[in-house]
DNA sequence: AATTGTGAACCTCTTCACAGCT
DNA sequence: AGCTGTGAAGAGGTTCACAATT
């Protein structure tokens, strides 16, 4: 299949939300110019995004809310749950767990890692905490697909590793710094210190 | 001046970050090759994205580490402390509070935001909760240059509002919600469901 | 000999603009 | 009449390739 770039399917998680908050308000029909809106960007890039999968609208009309909504869901995989497992429980680390928002997308976390013996068989919110040392046979049992990895900068480069061995291919990375992967992995950063460093750009130019 | 594009902000904030490991390690000289190499880029792209904003390196001998380092931190304004506010207390809100790598790159947290009674007065690692409506008058006293965002989605526009309204220019929203503000205002996004919606898709792809 | 700095080429993403459908 | 879908044009970002410098 052709490549869809990054932003791309970014936006589109952005549709998805908007067109589910449409949908809370009983809306039925929304034109690629209400969607652009919503989000700041323009029509055509709307309809050029969507394109790339197939044709949803009606010429005329505009799309139907809850279908396009399905659309966007199945392209981003969004129809099943995922399996997450979270390594380190540090302040970042407990705070993903609570947050609802990834239950929400169908995101469930089923396994806590840590390296530090006083955790490691603690319980945390109804979760075992295992040793990162136990990767492979608990990502294994709980069908793990995606982890978050939050653990401090040192060691994220040698947790990843870990779990590659045991077969994972899709990281969220929370730690801040760059990480070498195979490339049938991805790696997808979340790094805050970058964004408030471009504020930081901002605020001293202007 | 002429306009410099977001990705390359994004990775001088990354060049920084090597540098600072470079130079922990001893490193005194460096080539664009070695710190592409460290990122997972081209050596054009770094040498690109300096000459952006003067020639640091020396022909044949590559850049000094720590004096680019210092380059880098003058371009991105990191040479002054950032006086931040949060708004919102929940599990992301107090999971920033604590979160140290704000505070080695020159961010610190002064006030703290949220419009809950039974927290407001209240006290938090040593900062007092101050209600929402007090913004100006706090946002004064502690020099606020910087808000992070951390309070429920149907709350977030109108507090980002109240913040713009006393002169705040900055934003950095944990809220998962397209926000709209004036062409002077700036809000970095920081949305970990569309980062994990991309690992879906990735995964569903392949 | 090694490596920078940069114009030009290249590639990718965004916007335009309009034919085509409802 | 209104709005989509899309090829073509335009804008912007990345890589090449080489003269310049140490």
């Amino acid at each position: 299949m052709k490549k869809i770039s990054d932003s791309t399917i970014g936006r589109l998680s952005t549709y998805y939300r908007t067109l589910g908050e449409l949908i809370e308000q009983k809306v039925q029909t929304v034109s690629s110019e209400k969607i652009a809106d919503l989000n700041g960007i323009t029509s055509a890039q709307v309809r050029k995004d969507l394109s790339f999968f197939g044709t949803f609208g009606k010429r005329g009309l505009g799309y139907n809310t809850v279908a396009l909504k399905d659309e966007i869901g199945r392209i981003l995989g969004l129809k099943q749950n995922w399996n997450v497992a979270l390594a380190g429980i540090g302040n970042i680390g407990r705070a993903l767990i609570d947050y609802g928002e990834f239950k929400k997308q169908g995101f469930f976390i089923k396994a806590i890692f840590d390296n530090d013996p006083q955790k490691v068989n603690s319980e945390l919110k109804g979760l075992k905490v295992h040793h990162i040392d136990d990767v492979c046979e608990i990502a294994k049992k709980e069908k793990i697909n995606i982890v978050i990895i939050a653990v401090p900068v040192k060691n994220a480069q040698s947790v990843i590793d870990q779990f590659i061995d045991c077969g994972i291919r899709a990281f969220l990375n929370f730690a801040p710094t760059s990480i070498k992967v195979p490339g049938d992995v991805m790696v997808k950063n979340e790094n805050m210190s970058i964004e408030l460093e471009a504020l930081s750009y901002y605020l001293t130019q202007n």
